[in-house]
DNA sequence: TGCCAGGCCCTCTTTAGGGCCTT
């Protein structure tokens, strides 16, 4: 084999995102969670348990009425929340331990997604089926200098696309696209993997 | 009424402060 590794051998990139209710990764909860990895999609819709902050009601257009989530005034069926990430992780077994790739990742989604998986006794199990995650604001500020690392802002760099989504079906499929545009090399790819 | 977090990074730094990034 040459020098550098094959890129099949890489575990497959499965990019993710989550809608939640705020900022605050210690309370906040999660609305919406979306994952990519080449035409194969994940979206499910989770009425919250905690309100809705209002910035997030703004960024994202997600507001619940009595038990109904809705999105810019439109109710958009749920999935119940254990029911919900039981499923995300029967998507993530289809791969072979995949990575997990998300903007901001590090700091942001993956406490929430962590903290709500060990609260519904479901950590272990998807650890299980997840080998690392890739936070790709880091691998932005490593590989490019640029004025902004925002995922829209390198929408619009890279891609040359008008994004203003804050869907996270929409995100994903810009950070799927990103990512190829940057190919990033193995050595960079294992810099910035870690497991939680 | 209006605001609400927090870790990282940079620099006009280190006995600090402010901007970035996620919703």
């Amino acid at each position: 084999m040459s020098a550098g590794v094959s890129r099949t051998d890489e575990e497959t990139p499965v990019f993710f995102d989550l809608e939640t209710t705020g900022l605050n990764t210690r309370s906040s909860d999660i609305v919406q969670l979306s994952a990519i990895s080449g035409v194969k999609t994940f979206n499910v819709y989770i009425l919250p348990r905690c309100p809705i902050d209002s910035g997030a009601s703004r960024v994202t257009g997600l507001t619940t009425r009595r038990d109904t989530l809705l999105l810019h005034g439109t109710p958009v069926p749920t999935t119940p929340l254990t029911e919900a990430l039981y499923s995300f992780i029967s998507f993530l077994k289809t791969f072979n331990r995949p990575v997990l790739v998300g903007h901001n990742c590090k700091r942001f989604d993956c406490p929430i997604l962590l903290r709500i998986l060990r609260e519904i006794h479901l950590l272990e199990e998807f650890q299980q089926v997840v080998s690392a995650y890739l936070d790709t604001l880091q691998l932005s500020r490593e590989m490019f200098i640029l004025e902004k690392h925002s995922q829209s802002f390198l929408v619009q760099h890279f891609l040359h696309k008008d994004y203003g989504a804050h869907n996270a079906t929409e995100d994903v499929r810009a950070l799927q696209e990103l990512y190829r545009v940057w190919s990033p090399s193995r050595e960079l790819v294992n810099k910035h993997m870690f497991i939680l």
